[in-house]
DNA sequence: TTGAAAGCGTTACCAA
DNA sequence: TTGGTAACGCTTTCAA
């Protein structure tokens, strides 16, 4: 390494002999600049192991190319942080700001302030955010929408809002999972999720419509609330069948993890899926195909929610109008439930 | 809203009628201030939805509390960005960064540039690197190193280097998992997983080393090397079958992932585990449970190791000495294995 | 096509 | 215990 103090943008504008401006517009690529002098300056910065100093183009330029991406739980009971399904989104997000030439600040609902517009965007921490997950409670989303704060939800895109919010469309997936089963012959169909949070409320709706539709007698279905995790969902299926015994023949399960949990209870007692109970999970998860057997399930598009939610994030960055979305679901077909 | 300018700190020093100097230190909860006048200003900047401008201190103070954690994978074929494992890993990292007061930015190593330390730390984007996975390829962290950017890195402790590694006890891992499974009563046991790869490489010496301490015969063992994911996992493992019939009744999988993809491979041939085929995996992510029969795996304490890596990382902004750790495992023993 | 200079909002030195 | 002031390193307006 060199004895030099650090590299500045004016050291390097003086080792070419241009001014400082010059060499800021030269590694900025402005076409103002003659091609030679750019291709000139940007080489000698690769040489020189130089890189602007964002710190000091963020405050000039009042922008930081920076998205911050909170994971918005309850608490560690909820939706756990390991959830397979929501990292996939995270990563998604990544990848696809990384194409917008924006990078990638992670945070969770734990974290110090309850303020998000003033913690990342009034201190320049953050252009703007991407929460994944409305929660139960949406508190904390407006009052970060009302100070102004560019954001994009991951939910329920059924809800009204004043800020876009991108999601499946959970209602269809609901009614396809509960159809599915019905065509493969199930009659007592069990819901198992928490219909109060909002997406899974909409997968609940589904589940009623499609039982409805068919005929099948309401009173004998079962909606059982639960935390969204699959210890939960393992044992509630515990707890149901050792009180009532197996009355039912058919889950949707509002998550593949939960979907997963309940296999596992019903596993263990030797209940033959899908013959005795088919069980539907929803997110397809990698996980999903290598459970034995591979689980249903309903697929949620995470690389097009991850376009969408970037895509409408930039566009509040310029002023544009922005909308809610909905993303198409499908239902995958696998062993977990009888073939119709 | 107020129809005022963005606030900044002067401003809300004018609004206190103290000097922006006093206003800073307030803010800042140095006690050269008075504490009544510290608590009188904190007041008003929470009043005011005021944030100090991170831009700017940034640039002031030569240091942004910002880690980048840096997914180091070879491409997508390799160790996939979706592995439940390394997910585990980040989110306790972030846990651990933002109780010392440090935010997380997230990048992976498909990301733009080759240079880590001129792109992360020379751009003032970061303090500190916390590189997640050596891969089979340490050019780019040696390079970093090398050009002086603090560093650490989930991997090898083995591995002599400039910089600190934490990791697991690997090598021991690999001969627990096998020691159990000769217990169990294995005479043939694959190993499955990449040795080339660094941490696979001491699994795969403990393997060695077990199979040696109880006299089995190694040439009758076999080492299949394969990508570290379900999917060529269960491919393998299909494709040897079908080859060679079921010459081996155990297997020590260099991963979770990869024991859940010969699981799936086994038990879709009827194979009985444990009877047939006993299985130790390694990681404990949260799914082995889940599985059927749960797996009996190698669990990494990753708590510890977040904990660890930051504390090393923070020595390296103190100049203090850093070093390499080694966090101890433990077999985890659930029922794809035979109990002794 | 290039250069001079002001200014982004902090922090910290020095002085009081 | 507080205040004045320079400086952090860049971008951009205005002028040439």
């Amino acid at each position: 390494m060199s004895n030099k103090s650090k590299l500045t943008l004016a050291k390097l504008a003086q080792l070419a002999g241009v001014s400082t401006s010059t060499a800021s517009r030269a590694l900025n690529n402005n076409p103002l600049i003659k091609k030679a002098t750019r291709e000139r300056l940007q080489q000698l910065a690769q040489e020189n192991n130089f890189s602007l100093n964002r710190a000091a183009s963020r405050l000039r330029t009042q922008k930081t190319h920076v998205i911050a991406v909170i994971l918005n739980f309850i608490n560690d009971t909820d939706q756990s942080i390991s959830d397979p399904f929501l990292l996939k989104v995270v990563s998604d997000v990544n990848q696809e700001l990384n194409k917008h030439g924006y990078e990638l600040l992670l945070s969770n609902s734990l974290m110090a302030s309850d303020d998000w517009g003033n913690y990342f965007i009034n201190s320049s921490r953050a252009d703007g955010l991407i929460i994944i997950g409305q929660g139960k409670n949406d508190e904390k989303i407006n009052t970060a929408a009302k100070s102004g704060a560019p954001l994009v939800v991951w939910g329920d895109p059924m809800v009204t809002s004043s800020y876009p919010i991108i999601g499946s469309d959970n209602n269809y997936g609901g009614y396809l999972a509960t159809e599915h089963l019905i065509k493969g012959g199930c009659k007592h169909i069990l819901f198992l999720g928490d219909p109060e949070h909002a997406e899974m409320g909409q997968r609940h709706k589904g589940y009623t419509h499609a039982l409805n539709e068919n005929d099948l007698d309401i009173e004998h279905q079962l909606t059982v609330s639960i935390d969204i995790t699959s210890k939960a969902a393992y044992e509630k299926i515990n707890q149901l069948i050792l009180e009532q015994g197996l009355f039912f023949d058919g889950i949707v399960a509002a998550s593949d993890m939960v979907a997963l949990g309940a296999l596992k209870a019903l596993k263990e007692r030797y209940i033959n899926i899908p013959n005795d109970v088919a069980i539907v999970g929803f997110d397809d998860i990698a996980m999903a195909e290598l459970f034995h057997p591979a689980l249903t399930t309903i697929r949620q598009d995470t690389a097009l929610a991850a376009k969408l939610m970037v895509e409408q994030l930039i566009k509040q960055f310029n002023q544009q109008a922005v909308k809610s979305q909905t993303i198409d679901i499908k239902l995958i077909n696998r062993n977990s439930s009888r073939t119709i």
